[in-house]
DNA sequence: ACCGACATTGCAACCGCTTGCAAAGGGGCT
DNA sequence: AGCCCCTTTGCAAGCGGTTGCAATGTCGGT
């Protein structure tokens, strides 16, 4: 089927060891010797099976990608970074839908099967055990978008929660806003406890405080859990789990006849690329995918080198990103 | 580092062989062995080692997956279609991502290193070519989102675009506009000269007919675009090249003081989710992603079996989606 | 001319698993 | 009892590369 190494060997007159050696860096071969082979091995086309030298050294530069928010937009943004990202690394990355499980088991099995060489759990829902399961299996994994937990038992590398739910808090407080609410993501992600906590905390000047949670990020659970809202008690304002979220609760108050912002407030996370279209113009905090996404690769190809490496947890700074959802 | 078959044989105390066949469906073994097999491997948490199996089997069940359009929101539903369809019949997506080069070569090097079986080009813009290349390199490949080409060459998976176009326009004249438009996507995609042909053909009833190419599809290419024909001189409704060109088309037009579907009506293409959220509520011509997508798997895992196939197209129909962008 | 150090190359075992082939075992039948 | 056939199992040779070790060649120095 394919050109392998011994073809390449004997069109070449070498043995195979050289030819091998031909396509290592750092191997050690003459000059002459690698012209020879090269030449050789263009005239047949052949191409190193990448399996085979898997097998053999161990490493496959393959590298898991387990993630669980497929629905969501900014995916687009991080999955597109990812990939790219780690193609530019030469390393591949395997893609692991948790859409519909999320037991750690199955995505470990599979991706010890392919020997993947690390591991990356995007996820800001997923609890810290699951990543943890694949570091007890023995393979380097990254939770980017996680959440420190109490024992660093994985690297970690996202934004700080409690600063983010403090900050829309305070923004709120700024512009005004007296009755302001927390309107999270699912209640039992950490990443969404946290930020409660931080936005209690910095709510202070407000004069009432409520918070509720939607089922999912979605824009039909921000929609319902707006409407929810509407029914019992609207506040002024709202800092919303993320943007979908966001706009799904600006869709309900809408719906309802009011406007934002003028008869609420909202506030999203995350800054997707759509939150900036016009149509949508969200004003919310800006979360930095780039920069999470590129420290998460560097992060994993560290591991590689250095499998035992102590566990770190990175957080990034979020800002704010003015937009038309929030009076000035 | 991991367990290996022959450390399960040797517990189990029978060959390699054995051990093998009884992690393969169909060998042929005994119901003893297999059962006994079995018991050493879980004791000792042995797992089949993908990618050895793969270098003897010739068979790796990586299927590679290829896309360019990772900043388009249908690009969610697809991925997650197709990641989640490919999981469940036991293969593994490897993904590549073409943002940046369209060449195919660097594809299909990268794809034959990795021994896929089998290859999925997702993408509307890219030329037959593209996906020929896989063919030419001796691997199966599927084209969805494909067009008909003159030879065909590959398999294509698809929606006939001319009578998407043809759709367009019977439905914008049968709604009573007059003079309509035809706001596509890149000039060079054959699917957009597909479509314009469609909506050509069938505009004849319209007092006027113009049309012009968005530079990508992209929310800024379609504001620009709809910009520029604010300026040169306004259709009373356009046929966008895609979802998100209409969604930036629609923020033109409200930019410039006009209603939507009150002066300028506007109907896309595809019909992603959030073409459905209250917000954007988009008269669009959907597309079958679901079955198109459950469609180029099944074929792609036809042409496993059977590599020799002949090529064949398929187109899926498409169909109105009534919302709030056109009048009635 | 001789010796040792160093750079290159080839040999061959091995990575973990599959599979054709032959040997062994087990019936059923005459 | 003897024969044939079918099922089950083990042997061993790969699949396509990598790499430790030994062999060879080269070169400088004395």
């Amino acid at each position: 089927m394919s050109v392998t190494l011994k073809e390449v060997a004997e069109l070449a007159g070498v043995s195979t060891a050289s030819v091998s050696r031909a396509f290592t860096d750092g191997a050690s071969v003459s000059a002459s010797m690698r012209a020879r082979v090269r030449a050789a091995a263009k005239e047949l086309g052949y191409l190193p099976n990448a399996l085979a030298s898997g097998l053999t050294t161990g490493r496959t530069k393959l590298i898991g990608l387990v993630a669980d928010n497929f629905h969501n937009p900014i995916f687009l943004e991080v999955f597109d970074r990812f990939t790219r990202g780690l193609q530019g690394r030469g390393l591949r990355p395997l893609i692991v839908n948790l859409t519909d499980e999320t037991d750690p088991a199955t995505s470990v099995t599979l991706l010890r099967q392919y020997s993947v060489d690390g591991v990356i759990v995007a996820s800001s829902t997923l609890p810290p055990t699951f990543a943890r399961a694949f570091r007890d299996a023995g393979l380097p994994v990254v939770h980017t978008f996680g959440r420190r937990s109490a024992d660093t038992a994985v690297d970690i590398i996202g934004i700080d929660n409690i600063a983010c739910g403090a900050l829309a808090a305070e923004t709120l407080v700024h512009r005004g806003y007296r009755r302001i609410a927390f309107l999270g993501g699912p209640e039992r992600a950490t990443s969404t406890q946290d930020r409660l906590t931080g936005f209690l905390r910095a709510s202070k000047g407000a004069a009432a405080v409520s918070h509720s949670f939607a089922r999912a990020y979605s824009f039909e659970a921000g929609h319902e859990e707006m409407a929810r809202c509407l029914a019992t008690g609207l506040a002024e304002a709202y800092f919303c789990g993320d943007d979908v979220l966001s706009i799904g609760a600006i869709a309900a108050v809408r719906q309802a006849g009011l406007q934002v912002p003028e008869d609420v407030g909202v506030i999203g996370l995350n800054d997707m690329e759509m939150a900036g279209w016009s149509t949508i113009d969200l004003t919310t905090i800006r979360q930095p995918v780039g920069p999470i996404i590129d420290a998460s690769i560097a992060r994993i190809i560290a591991l590689l080198q250095d499998p035992s490496a102590r566990p770190e947890v990175l957080t990034l700074p979020c800002h704010l990103v003015e937009r038309g959802t929030l009076r000035r």
